[in-house]
DNA sequence: GACCCGACCAAGCGCGCGCTAGGTTGGCCG
DNA sequence: CGGCCAACCTAGCGCGCGCTTGGTCGGGTC
């Protein structure tokens, strides 16, 4: 839709700062609220603007949506990539998914809650098909890391791997309905408690 | 609210069979779009109705997301304090708590979804108190039994169980967003391989 | 000083929402 | 048969929503 701006010389914000000050203030009420629930009138209040002040940076409250959701799955499908092209120890791969997983709730968990609040809704739509394709890219990288510890005898090879990436993907993603940034623990810390957890199991006096 | 009626004479339904009827219908529809995004004139539609009989049955749409909401939450909270008031070994305490938690995947789908799905956005609101409240009891119950099981030995205490409890909660819970019932698994098994997942973890050659 | 333009304001339109008030119907009961 | 009432219909009210149109203002540029 909107391309970036070139002023006639010199270097400049490629979009307006004030726009992606805008789209963070509703990537943090579509969160808190739900995007339903949330008004454009909160919006430019929290912006300090009349509402239809905001339709000069937006076509729509639905395209702040859209931005939001569509950047946010672009930079963590990204990261994924990358990982798993790196390659190596299909362990030492999950261990590195996990902690980026768990990096977008310090980056971005606004834009991570609206995501996981408004996905399975908005999926439904053709217009939101980039969510499918982007979720369904992000399971084959991962379940991809789980098959091959598998076969390679790292991992226990008697659940469903997709199955064991949901289990995964939920508990970390949904965690940022819990985690609190200014808590007792940092994202990385309970990553790694939660890939303790994950590789040993519960019961006491297991493994490594 | 609304108590139950006693017809003159005799056994007739404590609460209309309609009622409970077009509430299963609101719960369907409000677990697929989300709650402030289904109007009243979508359920009267389901249930076959126009918008303005609705308010025969129900004083307002609001009153039906309660009524499904205290459904849900005091069918299960009653069940896990049952499950801990009869005692016994931790571990088979908890496996029993998983288990009933994976059970309400196949009872009642709809407003366990509606419950994941709206629990953040309406227990700010005091009229929601009680969700805290269930869920906060929940907490305790579960909590406990971890606990219980780390003093005990069988549980790895190195994680907050706390934390535990959370990672639990979600990857049972959320799992309504892609379990579904026609599908290969039955919810018992599903809850067997978390089990199993979550005690020996996925790292081969572990332990039991 | 004239021009330009990004950022915002002022005012309000039309639609769909939750909900209401009064009327109709049909099955049951004495 | 007559009265009753749960269940539903008819018609529409008022509000708040997303969004539009035309105008204002001030800093930057030549």
């Amino acid at each position: 839709m909107s391309a970036a701006r070139q002023p006639g010389t010199g270097a400049a914000p490629l979009v307006s700062e004030r726009r992606e000050e805008i789209l963070a203030l509703a990537a943090k009420i579509f969160a808190d609220k739900g995007y339903a629930s949330t008004t454009v009138r909160e919006i430019a209040d929290a912006a300090g603007i009349l509402s239809g002040s905001l339709y000069h940076h937006f076509d729509s409250k639905e395209s702040m949506l859209d931005e939001i959701m569509h950047g946010f799955l672009d930079r963590t499908v990204t990261q994924y990539r990358a990982t798993v092209a790196e390659g190596g120890d299909p362990l030492e791969m999950l261990r590195a998914l996990v902690r980026e997983a768990f990096g977008s709730l310090g980056e971005n968990p606004a834009a991570l809650a609206v995501m996981i609040n408004e996905f399975n809704f908005l999926v439904q739509f053709p217009h939101f098909a980039y969510l499918r394709e982007g979720a369904e890219e992000t399971e084959r990288l991962w379940v991809g890391v789980i098959d091959d510890g598998m076969r390679a005898g790292m991992f226990r090879s008697d659940i469903d791997p997709r199955m064991i990436y949901r289990f995964m993907r939920d508990a970390i993603w949904i965690s940022v309905r819990w985690y609190r940034p200014d808590g007792r623990y940092r994202p990385e810390e309970v990553a790694d408690f939660y890939l303790e957890l994950l590789f040993d199991g519960l019961v006491a006096g297991s493994s490594s």
